[in-house]
Formats: structure tokens, C-alpha cells, sequence
DNA sequence: GACTAGATCGAACGATCGTTCTATATCTAA
DNA sequence: TTAGATATAGAACGATCGTTCGATCTAGTC
């Protein structure tokens, strides 16, 4: 009997084999999703990277959009579980806060093309897609949004909106994806500490605008 | 006699109503451009939304990247002559790099869909567009980098690397289109006062991390 | 060796893509 | 009023898209 649905994408077994070859599409899917972007990339251009037919594509994954959500479990999803571990070594609110950053910037160096996909595209994904992206973003944001308190409660950060801060904080990390290839000559962890001293006497400097309460 | 390649496009004139019904193009091309980009975006999309024929729309434009150098053109183009626009006030350092970021801020919300089409999907063009978008954005960045070295000889700037340093700034005005949606209750004008507040803070406090000569 | 479930393939479907062709309208200048 | 340029439309082309189908191949198990 023929069956709906790939066939080992369900409840039934999968090879050992068959897991490789899994991660193997993922692995060609983050590459092209990356450099290409979402639509940019075809079922087609993922079977060719990894030599094997269309339609193996689809024994592994249901649709083109499955393959994009097993590349956000296979990696991105990890980013707020890691960087909620760089918190737990614990320290003073600002080491863990310098370390939090420290994490986020490697984690983003270590995965960018990951990083990229997350970051792209999110208009051509489903509802489901979205919501599991932002989600994952909103994560994210909230252990910003978490730190920046503590540091504001040991009077290290000044009284800008929190929310504000933390958008801040962020586009600063995340940007660093795009420029990160054109320099050249200084070792990464340099450049990541000169961010994190950007960052935190930013976040010092903070005045309020008037109409909102710190 | 037929003509090959666009009839109005070339040097042959083109009406006033002509000139309308372009720019009506240019503007629902970025309306889609901006929200489902470049390879999302089909010339019938286009077409539909101006309530006008597919081959219409190619009577305007050679191609589908001709139309997006023309929004480049259009809008992009302009920001660097905007930005020095801001800086030809003159005024001392501080205060001028203050205008600088304030003016960027302000065009970026002014012409968000044009903004975010510049920033987005620079993949899918082809070696000419790339070249185009590459050299606004460099414009863009030795003009942060002028102003930082002004503000550094008046020891307004850290010791950090420069060009890390106008990264760092273009992260935190341009992560802004990401996120000025989601932050209500706020006048714009507040946010950018302390957007600027940080940036400045986190310029003066930057450090020296060896390897390099500031 | 026969059975079975997973792995892989080639071909095809309908939809949509960018683009071109050919034919009309519409306007303007002589 | 008519000639010529400009503006617009509809149909079609070949390519590619996501997806499906039916068949074969392969590797274990009885």
C-alpha cells in the first residue's frame, strides 16, 4: 500500500543510514537557503548539491517549508537554550552579561548561515513558520530584556526604555553577520570585545526622552 | 518598424502621463519588493496592483532588475546626498554626528519599504546590481567613518578600531527597521534621541583590544 | 530464497515565472 | 485629417517551480 505522507518523516522507523542522509540534506538545504535566501532556493538546486533525486527530498521531508522548520530544530532553536546556559555559570550581573554577549557573538560566528536564515525571509513562511520564528526571536529578546533589568537594578544601565535598549543590543550582534567578512586582520575575539565595550557603555550612557518611566 | 528594447526606456522621449505611470510602477514594485522581496516578487504581481497588463510594465522597464535599479535610483540613491546634506550644517563634531543620526534615523522611517528593499536579498542580483547596491552602501559608510575620525581627534571616540565602531552605529540604525513596528506608545522622536544616546555613550567608552593601532 | 520496509529514481503534472510577440488604442504634431 | 510615436493589452513561449506518482533498488529478517 501506498503511503501518504514521506514515508519515514512519520512514526515509522528511520535507518541509521537514513538519518545521515537526513542531515545531509539539512546541511545542503542551510547552504543554499543562506546564500539564496527562501525563495531563491529550489527543491531541485538542494537535490543537485547532494547528488540525489527530487524526490528523495520529499521521502525526507514533507514539503519545502518542513525542510526550512527542520533546519530552525536543527540549529536556531539551540541559540536561546545556549545562550540561557552562558547565563547559568552565574558571576555578577555584569560578567554574566558581558559573558551573555560573549556567547551570543561566537554562537553567530560559528553559525552564520544559520544565523542568516533565521534572521531573512520570514514574510515567504507560513503562519506556522512565522510563529516558530518569532518565537524563537522573541526568546531571545526576553533573556536580553531579563539581563538588562538586573544590570538597571545594579545601576549600570541608564534610563533609556528597556525595550529600546535591548533592540539596540541586539542590532548591534546581529548586524555584525553582515560585515563580519570585511575585516580583515584582527582576531575575532578582539573585535567581539571592542562590541561588547560598545554595548555596555552604551547601555550606561542611556538617558530617558521624556513620556515613559525607566 | 518595430523597436527592440523598451520603447520609451531608451533615448526616445516619453509623455508626461508616461512619466506618471512609471513612477506608479516604481511604487507598487517597492510596496512588494519590501514586503515579500526579490525573488518573491513576480512582474505579474507588479502588474496586478497597478491594475495594468504584464507587458506594460516591460514597455517601462527592460527587465525585473531594471526596475529594481530604478528604485534604487529612485530612493536609495539619495540617502548618502541626504546624509551629507545633514553634515553640511556644519556645527562642532559632536553636534553634527548627533544631526547625522538623526536625519538617518528619520529617512529610514520616512522610507521604510525603500530602506528595507536596499538592505534585503542582495544575492539574487546580478553583478551590475550588486555593484550598484555595494557602492551606496559604501558611500554611506565612509561617511560614518569621516565623521568618527573628526570626532576622535576630539577625543569624543574610544580607542577601538573605526570601522568596527561605524559598524557597530549602522547596526543600531539599521536593526531599527527591523523592530520600530513592535515598540508603541513612543514618539519616534523620543526613540531616536535615545538611540543616539547610546551610540554616542558606546563610541566614547570604546577600548583598545591589541593587534591593531587605533 | 522470499518477504518487507525503507531508500532512491525518472517522469510527469499543473502552476507560475520572466520574457516576447503581435495587435490595437491613444495621443500629438503637421 | 492623417502619419507616427507612445501606451496598453492579450496570448503565448520556454523555463522552472513545488509536488506527486509509480516503479525499482537495497538491506535486513524469517
Amino acid at each position: 500500500m501506498y503511503n501518504r505522507s514521506p514515508t519515514t518523516a512519520g512514526v515509522g522507523g528511520m535507518t541509521e543510514r537514513g538519518e545521515r542522509q537526513k542531515d545531509e540534506l539539512i546541511e545542503a538545504a542551510i547552504e543554499l537557503f543562506a546564500s539564496n535566501g527562501y525563495a531563491g532556493t529550489s527543491i531541485r538546486d538542494i537535490a543537485k548539491l547532494t547528488g540525489r533525486s527530487v524526490s528523495n527530498v520529499y521521502h525526507y521531508f514533507e514539503d519545502k517549508e518542513a525542510l526550512w522548520l527542520a533546519i530552525l530544530e536543527y540549529s536556531a532553536k539551540g541559540i536561546p537554550e545556549r545562550l540561557r546556559a552562558a547565563l547559568a555559570a552565574g558571576g555578577p550581573p555584569l560578567e554574566r552579561f558581558r559573558n551573555l554577549i560573549r556567547t551570543h557573538l561566537q554562537l553567530s560566528a560559528t553559525q552564520q548561515r544559520e544565523a542568516k536564515i533565521f534572521h531573512i525571509d520570514e514574510e515567504r513562511l507560513s503562519p506556522t513558520g512565522k510563529r516558530i520564528n518569532r518565537r524563537i526571536q522573541k526568546e531571545i529578546l526576553d533573556i536580553y530584556l531579563g539581563e538588562l533589568e538586573r544590570l538597571r537594578a545594579e545601576g549600570l544601565v541608564g534610563g533609556g526604555n528597556l525595550r529600546v535598549l535591548a533592540f539596540n543590543v541586539l542590532g548591534v550582534i546581529n548586524w555584525h553577520l553582515r560585515w563580519q567578512h570585511h575585516v580583515a586582520g584582527i582576531p575575532a575575539a578582539n573585535i567581539h570585545e571592542e562590541m561588547i565595550d560598545f554595548i555596555l557603555f552604551g547601555l550606561q550612557g542611556a538617558r530617558v526622552h521624556a513620556d515613559r518611566g525607566g
